[in-house]
DNA sequence: CATGTAATGAAAATGAATTTCAAAAGCAGA
DNA sequence: TCTGCTTTTGAAATTCATTTTCATTACATG
């Protein structure tokens, strides 16, 4: 599963003309190494820990390289920092975020998709994307 | 319905010690003459070009007071500027935005409203609040 | 008025993200 | 392997919205 990512990634460097190079194995390795929703400062430190010298600036570009090849998706949270996830090819999920710790909870409903969609065409709009982040308190953060 | 909110505001000053000046006069008045949606920088030049010299601090700042006061909402779409709509007491809505010209569209679903409280409620969450944005080409942006 | 405190605003600071640009590295072809 | 061209890198500078600072101004109350 990470080796078919890194071919993935690997062919569609190949199909834009980019150079391999250590910086980009090296991100590319640890943020298939993590778990969901990283931000761009976490994951740069993460790889400093592991005392490999990358720039900040190559980090955020190559995490827009991720999401240019389809293998992660951009998360805005409005606290100010992007996150990033793994991208699941044909699934979709959206986020129950928990203001007290922080934690993200992913679900599905495809109802709520349903609705959404009809929602855009009664509008005659069409519909390219939406977000729904639901934000409460965990049962650990309800005191 | 405008003399309602600036009472309402009037009230809220009162009530948090705060003082009457001729700026929050103006950004109120100037605020509330508005369409929905304006962002900050939008607000500012209107009052600056209304030559009354306000500084932008006070504004962010006054906007704050207004949100604080329930007379205002804050929009984040993610664009890099936050907006501010009207409250409407007892309404809810959530947003339809076209990518094309940035026409927002309000719209107000109770199935889906009802969907994301059990789905909250599923996973052991309090709900506080949530966001829901469809993202999409209206009809005179689809070429 | 006088006096204490809150509000203002210009300018500086902040912080995430982007850009710049000289140096380093990758890639072909010889 | 060497050469030359082009991309990539990264430290530092820049950007841009927003926040903070702090000296000055204005409000409110006696
Ligand atoms: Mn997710
Ligand atoms: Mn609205
Ligand atoms: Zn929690
Ligand atoms: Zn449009």
């Amino acid at each position: 599963m990470i080796q078919e990512k890194k071919k993935a990634f690997n062919n569609f460097a190949v199909a834009k003309g980019l150079r391999s190079t250590r910086q980009r194995d090296i991100i590319l390795d640890t943020f298939l190494s993590t778990n969901q929703h990283i931000s761009v400062e976490e994951l740069y430190l993460k790889i400093k820990s592991g005392n490999q010298g990358i720039g900040q600036a190559t980090v955020y570009r190559t995490l827009k390289l991720f999401t240019e090849a389809g293998l992660a998706r951009e998360i805005l949270l409005n606290d100010g920092q992007t996150r990033y996830e793994h991208v699941i090819a044909g699934e979709h999920h959206d986020h129950l975020v928990c203001t007290g710790c922080n934690a993200i909870i992913e679900f599905e409903d495809e109802t709520i998709e349903k609705l959404q969609k009809d929602i855009a065409a009664r509008q005659g709009f069409h519909m390219r994307s939406h977000k729904l982040e639901i934000y409460g308190l965990c049962i650990k953060c309800r005191h």
